[in-house]
This record gives structure tokens, C-alpha cells and sequence, in this order.
DNA sequence: TAGGAAGTTGACCGATTGTTCAAGCTTGAA
DNA sequence: TTCAAGCTTGAACAATCGGTCAACTTCCTA
């Protein structure tokens, strides 16, 4: 990642294991710190890393500014903590893409829990696109890095299914783009698709339609030849 | 749209018409605007509306910042303008969807050439991006009204290739949000795809596959029966 | 229970934000 | 040739930016 360790200014003594309830200043520190980062998530989803304000930040966690500067030294250190915490939300759908799957059942399970995180989640997911768009400054290193190991990875299984004979001829890398943007979009444009759908916010319904769409353009669209 | 009307400091002698050369007040205004629309639109593009500094534009712009508001008067009308470009460009591809076109030729032109302007003019489409991902404040009129009236129109079309049996089922709006979604993911998300298949930036390989890889996941999604 | 580390916070820092102003320059119409 | 309208621009505006500081309170530990 591009940056530094956040958890190096006080010793921290971490975990807590067990549910305790709510007290000792671990205690304090990690609810604090939750607080700070979910309404950083929130101002940096609508608005990016230099559109965003440490005192926008600061008012929506309901925190003085300097206890911001306390927890996380820097904007861009607590930039930086919000977009790591992303990153496992992220890549976690990808481990439905196994070589022993069927394709069918793996790449509909996908889209459903993209989608499905699109659905609960859609901050993280407009913060990450914001990112990306912005020019991806701050996460490259781990673009050129992990991401590309795990998209070669899951290329090979994809290509794994093709020898099998079945799916279709079809360029693995270029699928998982697609399945990437036909599931980000509801999180990424849902004020696009609601304001087009004449609704308030993208509800159940909306999203179901979506899971039917996609995945039928998605399996239909490699021709998976189900079973055995 | 979201805002007064630019054209309205000084009268506007306009158009030109004939594509006289470079000379006349009028043509000094045109090239000016043009100069800042440009260098406006990249630094929107980057960093969103609030993100954007009007020193950073008009750096790019090679024009004094006093100069941006004489000829824009406001950040937010600057904004406004060029979000207004853009509509023309975003809305003009759809017309490939007409009744009496074969579904087929129609969407994979339609694929094509989203995916042309995605190679061609990516920053338009990061622009656009953003805006919706903050909220879609400044286009909310646009999308809830001549955006919604032409997906309904359009959504009629593709529901009339279904009953005259020319595709499958499919939900006619959520095809058109997987059209875009799987077209502008390319101008939107470029750095990741980049970074992912180990490239600088998008070559002409890259948006070949893509291309190839888009119409396929649409036309065999929607199971179009080639005509005639 | 005393001491000190951890946590809190109002006031303030220089830099940058969008915007305004007034003075000067350029140019086309009379 | 005149001169007002159009255009340019350095200087400066209040407001906000990210970040610091020192004084204060809270609470665990020895």
C-alpha cells in the first residue's frame, strides 16, 4: 500500500478477542476510530480524496478536527486506512471463481454477491470508483500487484472451464471487467438508475432485476452448458 | 439543466457560422471558452466539483484566474457548461436503438460505438462518472426527465424486437444499464484495467478485445436471432 | 492513592479556496 | 482618428483548507 503503518503511534494492544462490551482504552480507541472512519467512507465516497473536507469529516463523526489528527496523523493516512479496509470487501466475491466449480453456479453466485454488496455496501464501492477514476494514485501498487495476480489466477480457471468445454471461447480477463461493471453499477450510478426508474432509492425490487439481468447476459453470454 | 444561462454577460454575436479563421471579438471568446471547457473538463474529470480548484484550471488553460470568471462567471456555471457538452455525447449513441433496426446490428453498432467514445473521449465519461457517484446533484432535472422519457422509449423499442420475437426476455432498462455499464467501465475505470494487464494505458488491443467480449455477452445475453 | 499516559479540545497557524475590483490594454465601429 | 466596449490581469478579499499546539480531563496502573 501507499502508505504508512497507522497502527505505530501508540502501542497498539490490538484485537480484543472476546466481545468485551465497551470498556478500557482499547475500547475507546476502536470505537472512536470506527466512528472517524465510517463518516471519512461516507465524504470520501461523495466526493473524493481532495473534494473531501478533514472538518466535513469531522462533523459527521461528531468529533472535534484535531481528534481526527489524534487517530490518524495525516488526511491522507486516514484516506489511506478507509481504502485498505475496502480492499478486502472488495476481492472477497472473487474466491467463487474455483477451478472444481461449475461454472454456471460459480459465476451466477458472483454476480449475486457483487450485487449483493452493491445493495448493503454501495459506499466502499462509489469510494473505490472514485479512486480509480481520479487516477488511481494511491492504490496502484496494489493494482499492479495482488489484483493482477488474482485476475491471472482467475484467468487460468476461467480458461481451465474453456478447455473443458464448458463455456464458450471467451477472453477470461475482459469477462471479469464485465462481471466488475455490471454489478458496481447499481452501487456506482444507483442515483443514475433511480432518477431513470422514476424511484427514491434503488429498493428490492430494482435489485432483483438486476440479478436476473446480469446473470442472464452473463451465462447466456458465455454459453455455459450446465451440469456434469 | 441545473443552472442559468451562460450566454448572457455580454450579447452573444454567436455561432459564426462559416468557419471564418481566427479573427473578430467573437472569435476570441469562442477560442477562449473552448480553452477553458477543455482544461475544465480534464480537472473536473480528475478531481469532481469540489475538488477542482479554479487555480488548477486555469493553470491548464494558460489563462489568468480572473479570466475564468469573466467568461464563466461562477465555478459552479463553469461546471454547468461543461456537464452540458457532455449530455450530447452521452445521449447520442442511443439512437442505434430504433424499431425497425435488426436487433443484433443495432446493439453491437450501439456496443461499438459507446465503447469508440470510451477510447476517444475518456474524460467526458470520467466527468460524468463522478458527478453521478457524488450524487447526481447538478443533472438530476436531466436524468429525471429527458434521460427517463428516452430509456421509456427505448426500453418500447427493445420490448417490441421481445414480442416480435427477434430476442429473448429480458428486462429492457437493466439491458440498457448493462450496456453502459459495460461500455464506460473502460473510459471510467482505465487505470485499474490498465494496471491489471500490466499496460501504461488502453491500447488499441485492449479495446479490440473488449469490444469482442462486450457484444458477445450481449448478443448471446439477449439471444439475438440474426434476421432474414 | 498518587503519577502519568491516553484522550479531548478551543484557539490558532500559514496556505489555499472562490471571487471581486480597478486599472490598463486591445480593437472594431463611427 | 476617436472612444467606448470588450478583454486582460495583478492585487487583494473573506472563508475555508489541513494541521499544530498547549492546556485540560479521564482513567489505568503501580
Amino acid at each position: 500500500m501507499a502508505h504508512g503503518d497507522v497502527r505505530s503511534l501508540p502501542a497498539r494492544r490490538a484485537a480484543n478477542g472476546k466481545g468485551r462490551p465497551a470498556n478500557g482504552r482499547a475500547a475507546v480507541r476502536e470505537r472512536n476510530e470506527a466512528k472517524i472512519l465510517k463518516a471519512a467512507e461516507a465524504v470520501f465516497a461523495r466526493k473524493g480524496f481532495s473534494g473531501a473536507s478533514t472538518a466535513e469529516i469531522a462533523r459527521k463523526a461528531k468529533v472535534p478536527k484535531p481528534n481526527l489528527h489524534y487517530y490518524f496523523r495525516t488526511k491522507r493516512l486516514l484516506y489511506a486506512a478507509v481504502l485498505e479496509r475496502i480492499l478486502e470487501i472488495w476481492l472477497d466475491a472473487l474466491d467463487e471463481i474455483r477451478p472444481e466449480a461449475e461454472p454456471a453456479d460459480a459465476l451466477a453466485r458472483y454476480v449475486a454477491r457483487k450485487l449483493e454488496s452493491s445493495r448493503t455496501l454501495p459506499e466502499p464501492s462509489r469510494l473505490w470508483a472514485m479512486e480509480l477514476i481520479g487516477g488511481a494514485r494511491h492504490v496502484q501498487p496494489f493494482l499492479k500487484g495482488r489484483l493482477r495476480r488474482l485476475v491471472q489466477q482467475k484467468s487460468e480457471v476461467i480458461r481451465g472451464w474453456i478447455a473443458a468445454g464448458k463455456i464458450d471461447e471467451i477472453d477470461p480477463a475482459h469477462l471479469l471487467f464485465g462481471l466488475w461493471a455490471l454489478t458496481q453499477t447499481y452501487a456506482d450510478f444507483a442515483a443514475q438508475i433511480a432518477a431513470v426508474l422514476g424511484k427514491d432509492r434503488l429498493d428490492d425490487a430494482v435489485f432483483a432485476a438486476a440479478t436476473r439481468t446480469a446473470t442472464q447476459l452473463v451465462l447466456r453470454g458465455v454459453a455455459v452448458r450446465s451440469g456434469r
